[in-house]
Parts: C-alpha cells; structure tokens; sequence
DNA sequence: TGATTGTTTGATGATTCTATCATTTAAGAA
DNA sequence: TTCTTAAATGATAGAATCATCAAACAATCA
C-alpha cells in the first residue's frame, strides 16, 4: 500500500493501445495542465513557486493538477530543500503541444475563412494572441 | 436556428490559446474517437458502415462520437447516395496521432523498466500490439 | 522546540461526459 | 406510395472530472 498510483491513469499495460492513446489525450485535456506544460517547455524545469506566480492559480488546484500530470507520467518532480522542481518527461510532450498548436492554426484558420465565407479578402493577420 | 454547433467545441476565438488546446485533446480523449481517427489516418476517406464493422460499435453510439469530432473540426464529412463518408480534417491530425504514439512508447518503455527496476535484461521487444 | 514557508492531500457539491434506448430524417428500391 | 437501409438526434441514468475549502505534511530557520 505505498503506491502513488491511483486513479487508471495510463501506465496500465496489456489495455489496447487506442485507449492508452485516449487516457494521454485525458491527462492534456485541462487548460491548466496545458499552461503548465507549456511553462515547462520553455525551461529545464520549474519549481512550483514559479509555477504559481507565472499562473496565478491558488496552490491546492495548481497541485491538484501536477498530481494528475504526474500520475499520467508526463512530468517528473523532484525537490530540492523546501523548493519542488517540475520537468516534463519527455520531449515529446513539448513536440505534441507543437503539433497541436499548428493543428489549432490550421483548423481555426480554415472556419474562420468558412466563417468570413470568401468576403474580406485579408482578415488582419492571423489569430496569434497569449502564448 | 440553423447552426449544428452546440457545445462550447473549440472554433471559440477571443479564448486564450492554451484554452483551445485543452479543447482539442478533450476532443482526443476517448478511445472510441482515437479509433476512428486512426482509421481515417490509414485510408483518404471511410464509410460509417466501414466503420461500423471495424470497430463493432452501436450505430448510435458511434454517430455521436462522430459527431463530436466534427464539432471539434477534427473530420469532414460527405454524404453520396446512401453512404456518409468521413476524413481527416488535415493531416496534422494524423501526425498529432503520430507522436502521442512516440511519446506512450517511451513513457510506457520507461514504466516498465522502472517497474522491472533494471531485473530482466531485455523485456522481448516492445509492446506493439492492436493498432 | 516551535514558527514559517512551500506543497500536497482529502472531502465536498457542481458540472460534464458516456453508453444506451427509442425516435427521426434521408435516400433509394419496389 | 410504401418498404428497407443508413445515419443522426434526443433523452436519460450513471460515471468521471473540476473547483473549492480545510487540513496535513515537509524542510528550514529561530
């Protein structure tokens, strides 16, 4: 009874791979783990002070959240005296909030023309605000 | 009255960009989409019989998942004759697929070891099943 | 030791998502 | 028209997730 481990999350082996897949796609489905995530990326690591003031956010439901991101194994902690240190697990975390960004231009790029239904032939730059 | 958009999706501009993203992965996150995502990353274009008699599901159980994603703008959709048929909305999508796959291979291969705490000198092969 | 700062945990009600049933719309064939 | 097949929609009960609060734990310093 000293496992960390206790929701699903998505460590579980021998579940077929689709909906492994899915569980990630869960554990990225919140704004703020996104932010995080994001925070993450452009540094080695963060400690949660950072991580607080960059967000905002009271501590209970900023840790609520690192705790669901570690339980889906996409950051790992580590604590350094009275300081708790984050990193993402793997680079390919970063990458997939690349491509999904790029995704996201495409997509909102592509209503927004829908939207416009071919009438302003330039609609003032693109959408690029807040991160 | 006319617009088949419901639920908050995504194609909200004016919402911080980390917002959107967590929309997109919530659109990810259910095995059922992941499945039919993949399949339409295997072929230009399928059928929603095909994908009746792929994935086994009830008609309208899976009819409102696609419905989900292509409030998510993650499909397209075409209707000839009797038959509908759904695409990729861009190929990001697959490659979104793509990586999060890279990403579960080596977070699960990490698991593992950890798990085996360096024991087995080699845990044959991976674990590439279904998908 | 006790006080302080930093971080996590547990419990709660509110909200959202899922699976299933029954119903409905649409297209084509008889 | 009426029948059959294809697919989407609506309603609903049960499960999962979220935000908020109070409390606990950990490391450092006085």
């Amino acid at each position: 009874m000293e496992q960390e481990n206790q929701g699903p999350a998505f460590a579980d082996f021998r579940a077929p791979l689709y909906e492994v897949k899915a569980n990630l796609f869960k554990g990225l489905a919140h704004p703020v783990r996104i932010r995080v995530l994001e925070l993450l990326s452009a540094a080695p690591e963060v400690s949660v002070s950072d991580l607080l003031s960059a967000t905002g956010l009271e501590a209970s439901h900023l840790s609520q959240h690192l705790s669901v991101l570690r339980r889906y194994r996409l950051v790992t902690s580590d604590r350094r005296g009275l300081q708790q240190f984050y990193t993402l697990a793997d680079p390919l975390v970063a990458e997939l909030l690349a491509v999904a960004r790029g995704l996201l231009e495409n997509v909102l790029h592509a209503t927004k023309e829908d939207l416009e239904t071919a009438t302003v032939p330039r609609p003032s730059s693109t959408t690029r605000d807040t991160l």
